[in-house]
DNA sequence: TAAAAAAGTGTGACTAAGTGGGAAAAAGTG
DNA sequence: CACTTTTTCCCACTTAGTCACACTTTTTTA
C-alpha cells in the first residue's frame, strides 16, 4: 500500500507546472510512469492521489444510483474537478487553471503528506495554518482526534 | 467501459455551439465518431451521454409499464427534449434552443464529468452551487449517500 | 576539493485547440 | 412559386497549451 511522508517545498512556473519532489517521486513505486488524480480539497488547498489510490474511491461513486438526488448533490462536490495528470519528461506535473485558482496558488507552494495523497498548499497559507496553532489548541484536538493524551505523542 | 473525469470551461457562440473540449475529446474511444444524446438534467443544467452509455438507460425506460400514469409522467419528462447530436467537422456540439433554455445557458458554460456522463452547467450557476457549500454539509451529505465517516474521504 | 550525477528551471517551437465567418441548403412565408 | 430567413456545414485563421531540449544549480561521492 502506497503511502507518504514528509513536506517538501516547490514553486509553480508561469506555465502552471510545478516539479514534484525527489523526495516523493522516491515514494513512489518504481517503473510506474506515475499517472496523478489531482482535485480540490476540502480547505483551500489541492489533493494529489497516485492513480492506484484514486481508482477505488472512484469505482465506489461510479456505482451510486444517479437518480437519487442527493447521490447526485453527492457527486458534484467530490468530483469537483477531479483531473488526472501525468508527469513530463522533466518530472514536473501541469495543474488545472481551475484548481489553481482554487488554492489561490502563487509562485511557491508546499507538498505535504497525507498518508497515501498528497495535499499542495500555497506556501504563505500554509504557515499561516501553523502560526494560527497553539500547542494548546492542538493538544485539544489531538485528544478529540485520537482520543489519547497528546503526550503520549511527543513532537 | 466509459468514465469521464475533470472539469473545463467552455463557450456557446452565437449559433448555439459549444466546443468539447480537448480533455474530454481525448477520453472518448478512438475512432468512434462519437454520437452523444443530450437531454434535461434533473437539477438546471443538461447530460450530455455518449450513445453507448444512453442507449441501455434508454432500454429500461421502454421495458416500464406504460398504463402507469407514473411512468408516462417520467418518461415524458425524461425523454421529451432528448435530442441526438453529433461533433461537427470543428469538433463542436449544437445544442437546441429548448435546452439552452432550460438550462439558462449564457455565453459562458462549464462541463464537468458526471462518471459515464457530462453534465453541461451555466459558469455563474455552478459556481454559485459550490458557493453554497461548507465542509459541514458535505460531511453530512457524504455519510448519507456511502455511509460512511467522511474523514475516509478526504478531498 | 573537484568532478560527476541528479535535481530543478527556463525557453522556444510545434501542434492542435478554439473561434469566427461565409456559403450552401433547408425551412418558412407572403 | 419566389423570396426571405433560419439553420447547417465547412474552411481558414489565430491563439495558446504542450512537449522537449538544454542549461543552471545543488548534492553526493571519490
Amino acid at each position: 500500500m502506497i503511502s507518504f511522508l514528509g513536506e517538501y517545498e516547490s514553486t509553480v512556473d508561469a506555465k502552471g507546472r510545478f516539479l514534484l519532489p525527489a523526495g516523493f517521486k522516491k515514494q513512489l513505486p518504481q517503473n510506474s510512469n506515475s499517472p496523478f488524480v489531482i482535485n480540490r480539497g476540502f480547505e483551500k488547498c489541492l489533493t494529489l492521489y497516485p492513480l492506484q489510490v484514486w481508482t477505488p474511491i472512484f469505482e465506489n461513486i461510479s456505482h451510486l444510483n444517479d437518480f437519487d438526488p442527493k447521490v447526485r448533490e453527492f457527486r458534484r462536490y467530490f468530483l469537483n474537478g477531479a483531473t488526472q495528470v501525468d508527469l513530463d519528461s522533466a518530472g514536473r506535473i501541469l495543474l488545472p487553471k481551475n484548481l489553481i485558482e482554487h488554492a489561490s496558488l502563487d509562485k511557491d507552494i508546499v507538498l505535504v503528506s497525507a498518508v497515501d495523497k498528497i495535499e499542495i498548499w500555497d506556501l504563505v497559507k500554509y504557515k499561516q495554518f501553523f502560526d494560527s496553532f497553539t500547542a494548546e489548541s492542538f493538544s485539544t484536538l489531538a485528544n478529540e482526534v485520537m482520543n489519547v493524551k497528546v503526550s503520549s505523542y511527543p513532537g
